[in-house]
Parts: C-alpha cells; structure tokens; sequence
DNA sequence: TTACTTATTGAAATAAACTTGCAATTAAGT
DNA sequence: ACTTAATTGCAAGTTTATTTCAATAAGTAA
C-alpha cells in the first residue's frame, strides 16, 4: 500500500546496522534501498540495474543486494523462472508475506494470508528440524489472462 | 517409501501418453524416467546426467525433462538455489506433496501434511484468478546440523 | 525386411544469471 | 588532510539452460 515514506526508515535501518561493521554507507546500496522502497513487487537484480541507468555497476548490485538480504533488509524471492527477485522488508510484516502470479502474464499481486503457523511447527517437531520457515508462492491465471 | 517397482508403471504410462502423439519412446526418455523412478528426491538435470555416465547428452537430459514435466510425468521443484530439481509424479499423492530442507547440509525431507484447500480457493476468488496452485517448501535445521 | 518420413539426438554455439580477481576508488576514523 | 581498508568497476569466468543444425534412429507402411 503505502511505500511512500518507508524508505527513509530503512536508510536509517541501513545506517544503523552497518555502524561499527567494517561496512560503509555508500551511494549505490542507498539508491537500492531507496529504489525497493518505492517498487510494489519483488524486483531483479537486472531490472534495478536499469531502473537506475548506469548509477552503478550490475556487478554492484548483484554485490549490494546480497549484503542487503545477509542484513537482513531484503528478502529474495524465487518465482520459478530462474531469476531471484528482491523485495525490501517491510517493518509491518516482517518480510513475511507470499504471492499470487499469472502464469501468462506475470503479474503479481502481494498475499497477506498464510496457514495456520501450527502446522509449521508439526512439521519441526515431527522431523527434529529448528528454525523452521517457508516459502510459499501461488501462480494461477489472472483475470485478464483468461480466455473466454 | 516404495519406489522400487512404480517405475515400470511409469515407462507404461510414457508408452500411453506418447502413442498418437507424433512423439517417440527413446532409450534417453524411459532411462531417465527409470531413474527417477529409484530416487526419493528432486534431483538436478546434472545430477542425472552424471548418474546416466554419458549414456546421452546433458542436452537431451534438459529436452527430456522438459517433455516429461509437459506430459505431467514430472515435477520440477525450485529450491531456492537457482537450478530446477525433478521429481517424478508418484500416482499416490498425484505429484503434490512439500519438501522441507535443511538450510546447512541441503537434506531433503517429503511432506505429505498441506494447508487447507479453502485458503487457496479464497485467494483464487478473492483476486480474480483461475487454476490457482502453489509452490511450498519448508526450510530449516536438521538434526545433524544443530550446534549444540 | 526394407524403405521412408520425421522426431530426436549430439555437439557446438549462444544466452542469461551470477560470481570472482584485481587495480582504482572512496568512505570513515584519526 | 592523511591513512587504511572496504567497496566499486571492469573484465573474465561459472553455472544453468536453450538454440541451431547435421546426423541418427523411431515408427510406419510397403
């Protein structure tokens, strides 16, 4: 919904966790920041490259993205074609949500709902795994896409 | 559990589907598909190439698969690492079923357990979109890889 | 069996996503 | 401003997967 002012926030999110780290603030990491801030949808690393039209290298935002996501700033995400996209996590959800995509036309729209989280925790307990997650995403056919 | 005869199931039922179909049952195709048929878990095209000891080109083992996954013979699963995995579609769980892997030593474990259908007919409904599946696989640490 | 048609294969080339090595740059502390 | 080391850009290298095309072989019909 509302992007709008969220990516200050996680400028000072980055200032903060990159303080005493040996990791500097530098203009490409604060220009993806600021560009995921203003995306809706999980984005490629090619597509921010271009978006930000020769600010940086696409070496650099391969780089950029991958300390962004080990801190804990960006979530990766797999749609099934080979190509991570990337998304900021937002304060209010903690990175946890999923999605719906059209198969046809690859538009994606954010999902909200989830299973009950008990049935997580059965899994961990059942298989002696901790630190359980998931990865959940929905494709199916949009509105648009379907012939009549 | 018991893979050990349902393969011969399948090379009956690749001799089914591609009879009619302008496509040719091929020594690539039913060794692929038998060897599948003897592995608990998705594998990588390379995997299987290797295991084949060049008895065919990794190429056709990319071709193959792909004609299988089409013939709803195989699954291909994504998990996380950018390179497709296939499993074969047992005739029990009709191919649907979850993986949960460890994030450390990349063990793989099947699921049988899944959300409620209603979640996934009130996310279809709810955005307008048909034919709506989903893609799940659980990640954590298993018990060998837990530091104590 | 033999001949015929065409789907399929292998090999090399290509494509796309991502990583690595290294010299040049630049952020941050003193 | 000076220094140190993290970071960047560029080129080259990996990995996964696809495409092109001549050679091969599966299925069909005589």
């Amino acid at each position: 919904m509302t992007h709008s002012h969220s990516h200050e926030h996680d400028l000072i999110d980055l200032r903060a966790k990159l303080r005493g780290k040996d990791r500097r603030i530098t203009k490409p990491r604060e220009e993806i920041l600021e560009l995921l801030g203003k995306e809706d949808h999980p984005v490629t690393a090619k597509f921010i490259h271009e978006k930000l039209s020769g600010a940086c290298d696409l070496v650099t935002v391969y780089r950029s993205l991958k300390l962004l996501e080990s801190m804990s700033l960006v979530k990766r995400f797999n749609f099934g074609d080979n190509t991570a996209r990337f998304e900021l996590i937002s304060s209010t959800d903690h990175g946890h949500h999923h999605h719906l995509i059209c198969k046809v036309c690859r538009t994606v729209v954010e999902i909200d709902e989830c299973f009950d989280p008990s049935l997580e925790s059965k899994i961990a307990k059942k298989h002696g795994f901790q630190n359980v997650t998931h990865e959940l995403e929905f494709f199916g056919i949009c509105s648009s896409c379907q012939t009549t």
